[in-house]
DNA sequence: GTCTATACAGTGATAGAC
DNA sequence: GTCTATCACTGTATAGAC
């Protein structure tokens, strides 16, 4: 639990910039949270929007990490069910949601979408891209192994996909409140239960 | 196209927010833009927290006059097809959103949503909770004039616009960085076309 | 790797003349 | 309703001693 100085201004950082934003937070807060002088902080990082790019990094290594790879995806589909697996990619995420670091950078990728390309690139090409790459193939593989119906994989992907990114955006806000969230995760249960319904075989 | 300079300042600070964020941009920026002096802005605005406010107020405004009032529906059912209905609303929120200052409020909107309670509630009430409940009468509606398959209404709602919040923040962020935006707009139509299919009696 | 000291432009906001 | 003038403070960042 021994954390470095880099640590606690990254940490300090990423608290201060999910709760104000990136231009709302400035150096001298960050360094009086952390407990050092305004000049320490620059034998850290070289500037403020360097504290910024290495929270989103972390946040890009920390969600690849989430998606299993692709070379073990045969095994697991066919040792489990349809059920079985949108069920544990489901554990999955919400484990890496749990943490409340891992919630905070998705509060600064909100923010700052619309101020640094670097979040845009995140948001796109990992969150949206990857994520329905990942599901088109196993889609495919679902299709081919005769567990699902036949139907254009790409549109699953986006139709099982898409409803939980909105949902997370709502869950997010309401978390944030200090709101009840049992709503919105029983409405994520009953997407996963109806989209289950509607892939099935009968 | 005479602008009042209330007007113009409201105008020009949504513009700045818009790609800056609220705190990234300064009341001197406003008003040298504007061609003003600092000081005249407070005749307009008690302060900067209040421009912010009208901006939220104003989206709010605007986007609740896209929804048509519950006491026109019953006639609006009747009177067309699921398809057409779908893809007269479909429409009509392209309309809104074509509208460069509504980008610009949705934008605001995101970035401040972890800033500011009104950007939450505006997305939470208006956004989602208004949406889903007017759906969800729509829905209700339909299986009662038999015109859809009998199925929960609110999972109906939710399985429909859900995917359209996610694909109109994959489309806000594309059209930020002049990229082409054709392949989300098909995802969108294949949706509903996706939906349509879902919910036809056969 | 921390500190003190310093630079200096930018911050939101107000008082009061015209 | 606009201006000039001014306020006290906050912004990021650097130089150089320890």
């Amino acid at each position: 639990m021994t954390q470095t100085t880099k640590e606690k201004i990254f940490f300090t950082a990423l608290d201060l910039f999910s709760k104000k934003g990136f231009s709302g937070v400035s150096i001298r807060e960050i360094t009086r949270e952390v407990g050092i002088k305004e000049s320490s902080l620059y034998n850290h990082f070289s500037n403020k929007d360097e504290i910024l790019a290495s929270i989103l990094t972390h946040f890009r290594g920390d969600f690849s990490k989430t998606l299993p790879p692709i070379e073990m995806l045969d095994h697991i589909l066919q040792s489990s069910t349809v059920e079985q697996f949108l069920k544990a990619g489901h554990r999955n995420f919400k484990n890496f949601m749990e943490d409340e670091n891992r919630v905070k950078m998705w509060r600064v990728l909100q923010m700052e979408q619309f101020r640094t390309p670097l979040a845009r690139e995140v948001i796109l090409e990992d969150l949206f891209k990857t994520t329905i790459r990942f599901l088109e193939i196993v889609f495919q593989k679902l299709i081919d192994l005769k567990k699902i119906r036949e139907y254009d994989p790409k549109t699953l992907a986006i139709e099982y996909q898409y409803p939980v990114f909105s949902l997370l955006t709502e869950y997010t806000i309401l978390k944030f409140d200090g709101k009840d969230t049992s709503e919105v995760e029983s409405r994520l249960d009953n997407h996963i239960e109806f989209f289950l319904e509607l892939i099935t075989i009968k």
